[in-house]
DNA sequence: CTGTGTGCAAACTCTTTGCATAAGT
DNA sequence: ACTTATGCAAAGAGTTTGCACACAG
């Protein structure tokens, strides 16, 4: 509780080693791409023009590889709220988002501010292991 | 609250005709399998398999064809909870599910027992259209 | 050096589409 | 008859994989 709390300040490349992950270059440059710009919502095609508009280049192989090496590592979630793609959020604490299907954008809901009420038992054998909260929106016609 | 209570006993043919979907052989053989056995969750693969396991002949074209064609009417609603590949849920009413990841199986959670509280405002312009909640369970290691 | 990671292209899965044929009203 | 739906096969998106080469430790 005392020396953890500012992960955010610890440099990519502790980051990637304290989590099992060698720093490659293509490793850094993904997760400074990731964690320098507060909480995202990515998807490989989004990260890796990214990486392109910066004028380096990773393959998208690598992305895809590189994005589920660091959700295995905690240091992303995936998402499956779009269906079609997958989505990952740099944001891993416990939130949950409003997403606005006509533009497939996400928008982070704090996690202290929702409250679940009325969840019935598992089934015999099993445990909750997160819930998942997504509040659709739609453009208002009204008013 | 008196004559539309028992939409479930309306003949197929007619809740096809009443969405406005002329009922062919593809579709009154498609929505039988999906309407008369309960609620259920079917992948377009599933109910294509329970096609050919019935002894009839639909395309897997059409199957995919349909199902939207019912979404669209109302019929069904698409769930985008495993992000791979989509499920389509014959309870249209408002309700919310478990997921166990594991099998990539679903179980509702009836509309009235989930209460969610402390719901953000929605950004200016937006209304809620659906609140999604997934309760994701896996297997309990202890007990 | 030695093992891990990367890039590339090909393969794969799920889904959609175009067009000729078939079926519903 | 006239219109809409279906089937097929091909195309398309997104993602994964196999293998030779490159790089970090």
């Amino acid at each position: 509780m005392e020396k953890e709390a500012d992960i955010s300040t610890t440099p990519i490349v502790e980051r990637l080693r304290i989590a099992g992950l060698r720093p490659t270059r293509q490793r850094v440059l993904l997760a400074e791409l990731l964690f320098s710009q507060g909480d995202r919502h990515v998807s490989a095609e989004m990260l890796h023009g990214e990486v392109i508009g910066v004028g380096e280049q990773v393959s998208l192989a690598t992305v895809y590889n590189t994005l589920h090496q660091f959700t295995g590592a905690g240091l992303l979630r995936e998402l499956a709220i779009d269906g079609s793609k997958a989505f990952f959020d740099t944001n891993v604490s416990n939130h949950n988002h409003f997403f606005i299907e006509e533009r497939g954008e996400l928008i982070d809901i704090s996690g202290e501010q929702i409250r679940v009420d009325g969840l019935p038992e598992p089934p015999p054998g099993m445990r909750i292991s997160h819930i998942d909260v997504v509040v659709r929106l739609v453009a208002d016609k009204k008013k």
